[in-house]
DNA sequence: TTCGACGATTTGGCATACAATTTCAGAACA
DNA sequence: TGTTCTGAAATTGTATGCCAAATCGTCGAA
């Protein structure tokens, strides 16, 4: 079956085949200079949320480093920064596959991103700015403004913000490093369960208690009610399934 | 020293050159059929907490690669794999440098740290078995034994088992792994603190109370006291610097 | 018809070759 | 004496080749 036109990569010293996909490149030209690998994770990173690359599917190291026009080392290197990441799981001699956490794990992620929240709200209650808080006040009202316009990709991509925000009014790098990773691990899930749901009011009123909390500064109040709101995340999630 | 007889790689088909530095490949041949990239990776993580590799210090590919016998491929991968997890900083072009956390990031590590820890221990007060629990206890005991004994070395282990314990118990693997990591990027620093700080009862009497709060299930006690004793550690570690 | 052994093919793991970039010593000059 | 330029050496970044292990289809035997 092997035509023996295809001579096997073939890949000449310069011919990029104008079309085809290549990375991206495209609106942030700031990554330029970046090592190729790091660009290349940033782009396997888009494919994965896109679903380009499923959960579960397997990681051709030949194809795909033909696909985005790279060799295979910076492939390979990229491969292994989103296997740390836990994006990507790695069996030794087996290749790469996509990350297909578990709804058990899923639960565990929430569980944990939970406790994060709790602590970086309760911090952010003591160290946080009135700027801080009026910005996430801000962001919440836009949050609505999207709530009531039913537009989900917008309303998704502010309520992640404003968790961020909350976590970064801790003043807590670290917390917000670690707060990051494990929401990236997650970030596909709930994208998938924001789409399909359909209970968006009870986020949005617990959103309005969570920036009263951190409004009045009641740290214990917030890191429980950021707890119970996690919850909702998880009820979210599962419904999906 | 590095002996200046070795003949620039020369890695034929299967000579591994019996002596010389080589990987570990020592007591545990478990690791045998790991990728080489990890294997160098557990490698270079020990070569930092025992400070053969000194925090700030650059690393250098080749001459890393020949002392480690092994080819620049895998460990560059190992140095990504170390770049993910924070214990080791890259600049681009211009290679990696171990990682030295300044003391405002030790304490945000230990303050995100402690927030695992409590929210691990309140779990475990609610799903931890007797046994889990007795367990504990046990290594609580052991840890006295060095106590008494002056073994800072075992004490620190054994300090560090029963922390990995309690969020063990809360059967989180989640919890565990995130715990884990941030842990490793503090482990020198705690070695170091533990191997020079005088304080070791203070320590010794909050464990105690720690597991007295795990046995009465008190998830509220037990999440506040660990709070407090990663407070101590931070008073330990400062004190060091 | 099903099961298992075998071999061709593919894939990942590692080494190495080549290119691009940085570093640093030392010369030329103010 | 101090500063800037220059280029060679060293170092990191990228591409490619080779090998061993895993995969998958085929064929033969029960």
């Amino acid at each position: 079956m092997t035509s023996p036109l295809d001579q096997r990569a073939k890949i000449d010293s310069v011919t990029p085949a104008p079309s085809g996909e290549g990375l991206g490149d495209g609106p942030s030209g700031s990554v330029a200079s970046l090592p190729l690998a790091s660009q290349v994770a940033s782009t396997l990173r888009d494919m994965i949320i896109q679903d380009e690359l499923q959960p579960g599917m397997r990681i051709r190291e030949r194809q795909l480093s033909e696909r985005l026009r790279v060799s295979r080392t910076p492939l390979r290197e990229a491969i292994r920064i989103l296997v740390s990441e836990k994006l990507v799981e790695s069996l030794p001699n087996k290749g790469a596959i996509v990350a297909n956490p578990s709804a058990s794990q899923v639960r565990q992620m929430i569980e944990v991103l939970g406790g994060m929240e709790s602590l970086g709200g309760r911090i952010a209650t003591e160290v946080a700015t009135d700027d801080d808080i009026a910005e996430i006040r801000a962001l919440h009202h836009e949050m609505l403004a999207a709530y009531h316009r039913k537009d989900k990709l917008t309303y998704f991509k502010l309520n992640q913000r404003i968790h961020k925000g909350i976590i970064a009014a801790s003043g807590n790098e670290i917390l917000v490093e670690t707060h990051a990773q494990l929401n990236a691990r997650l970030y596909r899930v709930r994208y998938i369960s924001n789409q399909r749901s359909e209970r968006w009011h009870e986020a949005v009123d617990q959103h309005e208690k969570i920036i009263a909390a951190l409004e009045t500064r009641d740290g214990e109040l917030l890191a429980k009610l950021l707890t119970a709101h996690l919850g909702e995340t998880w009820a979210k999630a599962k419904e999906v399934e």
